[in-house]
DNA sequence: ATTCGTGATTCTTCGTAGAATATAACGGCA
DNA sequence: TGCCGTTATATTCTACGAAGAATCACGAAT
């Protein structure tokens, strides 16, 4: 098996990506961590990038996916919403499916 | 249909990407133009790039994909080879495979 | 020997995506 | 009222890959 078939995914929105392995990995940090800054500090990401990932997944979902509350004690927060963990459970099972198939499609490869 | 699955793929060698989109269409075009350098100028690649790329792929492959020559009238050129083309073939062949896949999968999202 | 357009290779320049930095604005709470 | 850590946003800096330029090698035909 020298060869093997790679490839990449992604949900495609009104706006271009929607939904892809990092945005995904993102909004599960965010539930556990409370917050984009914390969320971005634990996978090594900038704070601003992952500003402009939850802001890109927000305006192309129907309901946001996060729900973003600025100032008070502590300084705010940030949390998944219903909607953001349906997405997320909707990603998985299409990234999950995906690998099967290029698994599958890996072993038919005549070279 | 608001939705949709995109992806890209790619055929893995020893040395990372052996085979993708860009690549297959180098080589055909080297086969139509019968130099690396028409080619590349055919596709707005830079010859530099395009050079790397049929060196990376040679490296990979068992029977080299793209035979060159120097010198001569007319300065040489490079054909595609035999196990080229079968590599091209391949290539092509599981790339449509790989869009039946997403243009599927696309219709089972559930957002 | 000269010519010609290619392959092969090195060095420099440049565009840009992302990181880093900076600074408001926010709003509960003591 | 001041403090705190977050969200929000603009600006600057930087690292890196691609592009471009510049050479040299090549060898068959003339």
């Amino acid at each position: 098996m020298e060869y093997r078939l790679h490839g990449r995914v992604w949900i495609e929105g009104p706006e271009g990506t929607f939904l892809g392995y990092g945005r995904v990995v993102l909004l599960e940090r965010i539930r556990e961590h409370g917050s984009i800054r914390a969320a971005a500090r634990s996978m090594e990401m900038s704070y601003r990038h992952a500003w402009k990932l939850v802001d890109s997944m927000n305006r192309q979902s129907r309901e946001p996916v996060v729900e973003k509350s600025t100032g008070g004690r502590g300084g705010g927060g940030a949390k998944l919403t219903e909607s953001g963990q349906r997405a997320v459970d909707c990603f998985w099972q299409a990234y999950q499916d995906y690998r099967d198939y290029l698994s599958n499609r890996s072993t038919q490869l005549d070279l």
